[in-house]
DNA sequence: TGTACATCAGTGAACGCGCGTTCACTGATGTAC
DNA sequence: TGTACATCAGTGAACGCGCGTTCACTGATGTAC
């Protein structure tokens, strides 16, 4: 063989990896093959072996391994014992504000921009499992049912936040917004 | 001449208005000249001589006329007296859970699935002219900065709830979710 | 060890479909005479 | 009043570009002998 053994698995990760971020950063339409493929260092033509038949196939991976990316940063949140503050500042903040190629895929898609439905489902999945880590965290365990609508609330406070930061062309006004932001998740995970 | 004085004013502004619904219902890249043109009771062909050169032209002004119907909304919640909590279950309901064609264009598309230019541009001024009602509903001619945070706050809080809603295919749980967000906005909104 | 062959990830040209766009044409009505 | 012409909103076929997809080919390395 020409390459080594696991070189074609490895590549794949990383077109997927790719695909993540420019999915996130330009839209699902927008992103386009021939550009992934160019990021990612390879030809177009080089897609359908990794690939079988359209878009979708790629895509879903794309969204779920946004969605690992997300996980995995709150994960992290939670080794380096932040509490509900700290998770929700590094969630609301520049960073996150101006990468949305890296960035948490529920503040990148709306629902009325749907993709395809097998990828559309996947974003449900993606939603759900980030709800379950917010409710988690603020409610301690606690699950009754009134503390996971409050979950869930300041986690779309948190997705709505974000989206209206970063629709503000002018900087301070967006910081502005992200610290209002913050607050008032506080001022909700404080009850 | 065919037809009478102002029919084709009338004809551009109902293409307008089919666009509109079906932007924030499909997404703007989904929505095609051919199938809004249909949904008008018209042919394709018909297009350009509404909407010189691209999509853009259309989409952009499909957008400030969502933006327009949100406004009118709103303008009906105020003449009809209904207090915050009257405009937060307005919004925040199984009807606009359900129809995102007539509902709020913010919840409909996320800054990440970036429109042209122009169009992006179109949807700043959108958002600012939300904010800028909610801001002074809540505060009530105040226009404290704090103030003015928080009242982004709640609108964030209102439209990612939304996504989230729509994002739940069980309607049940998607409800609670509305009713977790207006708890969390009125409460918000009570400080 | 050295040589010929097999393997296969990736290349790049070509194909075809969809969609926005164009344009010669239609046909009903207003207007001129 | 009646007839011929001008107007123009809308039609529908055709065009061209972009993008996803396909496929014969490349060429470097592993393997067999």
């Amino acid at each position: 063989m020409r390459f080594a053994k696991g070189h074609k698995a490895a590549t794949r990760r990383h077109i997927v990896d790719v695909a993540s971020n420019c999915v996130r950063r330009d839209g699902i339409s927008a992103a386009g093959i021939a550009g992934i493929m160019g990021e990612a260092g390879l030809t177009k033509g080089a897609f359908s072996p990794h690939f079988e038949s359209k878009e979708e196939r790629l895509v879903r991976e794309a969204l779920a391994s946004a969605l690992g990316d997300q996980q995995h940063r709150l994960d992290e949140d939670q080794q380096r014992g932040l509490d509900l503050e700290g998770a929700i500042r590094r969630y609301l903040n520049r960073a996150h504000l101006e990468d949305p190629a890296e960035g948490c895929p529920s503040a990148a898609f709306a629902p009325g921009n749907r993709p395809p439905a097998p990828v559309h489902s996947a974003g449900l999945r993606e939603s759900a499992a980030k709800l379950r880590f917010v409710s988690g965290r603020t409610t301690s365990g606690c699950r009754s049912a009134a503390s996971r609508r409050r979950a869930t609330a300041i986690f779309g406070l948190m997705v709505g936040t974000l989206q209206f930061a970063r629709a503000v062309p002018d900087t301070v006004q967006a910081e502005q917004i992200l610290e209002g932001g913050v607050e008032a998740a506080l001022h909700l995970a404080r009850v």
